[in-house]
DNA sequence: ATTAGTTGTTAGACTAGACTAACTTTATCA
DNA sequence: TGATAAAGTTAGTCTAGTCTAACAACTAAT
């Protein structure tokens, strides 16, 4: 079991889960389309990947993905979306970037930085606030790295009110 | 120029940088040994990189980065080091795997992602503060996936307090 | 200065993954 | 229903990067 995959593995079997969202057999061409590779490099993909039970292809058919198949399809779908929100909603980089970022990054991000990396993200998305002050502080940061004065001040004086509520409590 | 550089052979000029600290000319031991392959691939990936004018070495001697080279190596090293900060710093993982999982991604990360990275973590460690208190509760968090009560009022307040000082101010 | 040991190189094999060209099967439609 | 187009497969080539085995050159120590 979790064998390691390689990244062109990985991708085929990616791509027969967003073809055939969630379910659906797909085609070759449709793979290879998506791909971006020929359709012999498909049929030997496929071929690989049915030896080692990850999806179900029989000749000039369909391909389907097996219940393992699909869980690791699924692994790699989820560090992708993982690095897509955290590039697009924190980093701020251009959607189109960050999912050519994503797909590549994809295959070698380690389970736990995937899981933070969508802790993180969660995190600052979560109510109450939706997206904190300082996250569109650091987004006008990016264009002009210098932090305003009130952000300075406000920190400071945060600081400063936490010390006084921590000494009347405790 | 700027030719795409596989992720062996930006390893490759990363290790001479690394284990050169700098200027200094490595062994073909050296690199083996910190690449983890065998002496004859880093005879024939340094063939390959001199002949494209980013490496000197010559028979049974040492190799050097040459300034293109270097320039290459510098930046996958930026690169490592942009990821790296922001695994363990931000993301509060481990460092051996912060360690890896940089490496690993150091190849395929895109310039604006780097930047951005870079410029986050930048502005994290930004003063007058330091750390700031966010990302604190968000350690915590990592562990306890629930936000303190106090950090759902304290964001509240702050909003409050900031639409006063806009009213008073505009 | 010889020789043992270390360090490097060469030659050649192997693998993964892509490609092209040629062939086969399935689909379409007059 | 049979001709043609589209989709898929097979066979074989290529490249990058690794490895092992065998050979060559340096380095030191007696």
């Amino acid at each position: 079991m979790e064998t390691k995959h390689s990244a062109s593995m990985e991708d085929y079997l990616e791509s027969i889960l967003m073809l055939g969202k969630g379910k659906k057999a797909v085609r070759v061409s449709q793979m290879s389309q998506a791909l971006g590779v020929k359709m012999p490099s498909v049929t030997s993909a496929l071929a690989k990947l049915s030896q080692q039970g990850l999806v179900e292809h029989e000749r000039y058919g369909r391909a389907r993905l097996t219940p393992e198949g699909e869980k690791i399809a699924r692994d790699v779908f989820h560090r992708h979306e993982a690095l897509r929100h955290f590039l697009t909603e924190i980093l701020n980089i251009d959607p189109a970037i960050a999912v050519d970022d994503a797909c590549k990054m994809e295959h070698t991000i380690s389970p736990d930085t995937q899981q933070k990396l969508a802790k993180f993200v969660e995190f600052v998305n979560q109510p109450p606030q939706g997206q904190p002050k300082w996250l569109k502080i650091f987004h006008h940061y990016l264009k002009q790295p210098q932090l305003p004065q009130e952000y300075v001040t406000r920190c400071l004086k945060e600081d400063w009110n936490l010390k006084q509520r921590k000494g009347l409590r405790e």
